[in-house]
DNA sequence: TTAATTTTGTACCAGTTCGTATAATAGTAG
DNA sequence: CTACTATTATACGAACTGGTACAAAATTAA
């Protein structure tokens, strides 16, 4: 797995840095984390920074990459229609809470919570946050295309609106958490919340 | 109405300047704003702002204040109980959908867009992005529990979080119509939504 | 007029910002 | 050993940052 190659070798390890900067950048939002913040967090100098990843905007979208695939990994098992909708939907929620408390204090959704502020002056971070949007909106949306198939939601209901619907509830929850409300709290909600989601139509 | 006062008078409105500046913070997030913008935005140089508002973070809490105002004009008179449940959340948030598109390009909401990402290390922002979550679930709670005590929405139904879910649908608006997401498209979603919101537990 | 008061305008400061030019280092290839 | 190459390390610079000291201006009070 080592491939030799010339010249000096590299001392850090891709992944493990970009670990390092979505948890400093997802703190402290994009503005307000510096070059000399990032620098000490990947514990890199800045030229090798600018090799490896180019510029600070450009640090920033690699680290959404970031988050996006460790969202996936933690959810995508729950589109295997081995699992109804009600516990899909569940999962799903829980596994995001999970994420969103993994620091002290909880910082919520990194992409959720600290992209939009910036997306009016950096068109590319905008595009981004728009497709992450999209395929979020997607997860959710094959969750009740599925249901409706196997007759466990209606087929009258709008499977796209309600995948949105479902993903508002990870936008509230990501917000509230970095906001300070409480685990325990969010997940009642979650709970109230995933039977509405479900039922809208004509359950009991 | 213009008392008159010792020394030189002024020559900002205080009003007027808060909604510069609101707008300007909107666009570019609290971090991204510099002192230079704030001064050109307000028209006023950099003493008579510190004078005024005091530092840049007591400015952007004066910017939310300002804008949290601006929405409870906006949304306040749903609370009156003439209006059944699905109208006044209907309408409350087709007037949010108006303030979020009202500049070019949409931004969304001011607060939920751009002060989580500077929640982390502000704890004063932190204090009052947590006390317009709990004021907008009271907002809602009381439309729910009106509701209830005139049977339009069922009793065994918590309130307190059918409220919450209400508040994420604008968290959710907020953040696409800054993404980009079309106003059209986001007032199917809430067409969509706020039967679901309404008729959770025994209806058809 | 003169003094007192408040706001405005200018100019500055020390610290930080992002980015890069240049040199040193640690490997491979021949 | 010598060239070559890719990464790391140092150091810098021009622009900008938030905040303030100080003087000028515009009003009221006496």
């Amino acid at each position: 797995m080592n491939e030799k190659t010339r010249g000096r070798p590299r001392q850090y390890d891709r992944e493990q840095v970009l670990t390092s900067v979505l948890s400093l950048f997802s703190e402290k939002g994009y503005s307000a984390t510096s070059l000399d913040d990032i620098s000490e967090a990947m514990n890199m100098n800045r030229p090798s920074i600018y090799n490896a990843f180019g510029d600070k905007e450009s640090i920033y979208l690699h680290a959404m990459d970031s988050f996006r695939k460790q969202m996936r990994r933690a959810v995508g098992k729950y589109l295997d229609s081995e699992y109804d909708l009600q516990t899909a939907l569940m999962n799903t929620y829980l596994s995001a809470l999970k994420i969103y408390f993994s620091s002290r204090p909880a910082q919520g959704c990194f992409i959720f919570c600290t992209a939009p502020a910036e997306v009016i002056n950096q068109p590319v971070i905008k595009e981004k946050i728009s497709d992450t949007l999209i395929e979020v909106d997607e997860f959710f949306q094959v969750l009740f295309t599925n249901a409706q198939e196997q007759g466990d939601y209606p087929k009258n209901m709008d499977a796209s609106n309600a995948g949105k619907l479902a993903q508002g509830v990870l936008h509230t929850i990501a917000i509230r958490a970095r906001a300070g409300e409480s685990q325990a709290s969010l997940k009642r909600f979650i709970e109230f919340t995933v039977p509405v989601l479900c039922k809208s139509g004509s359950n009991s």
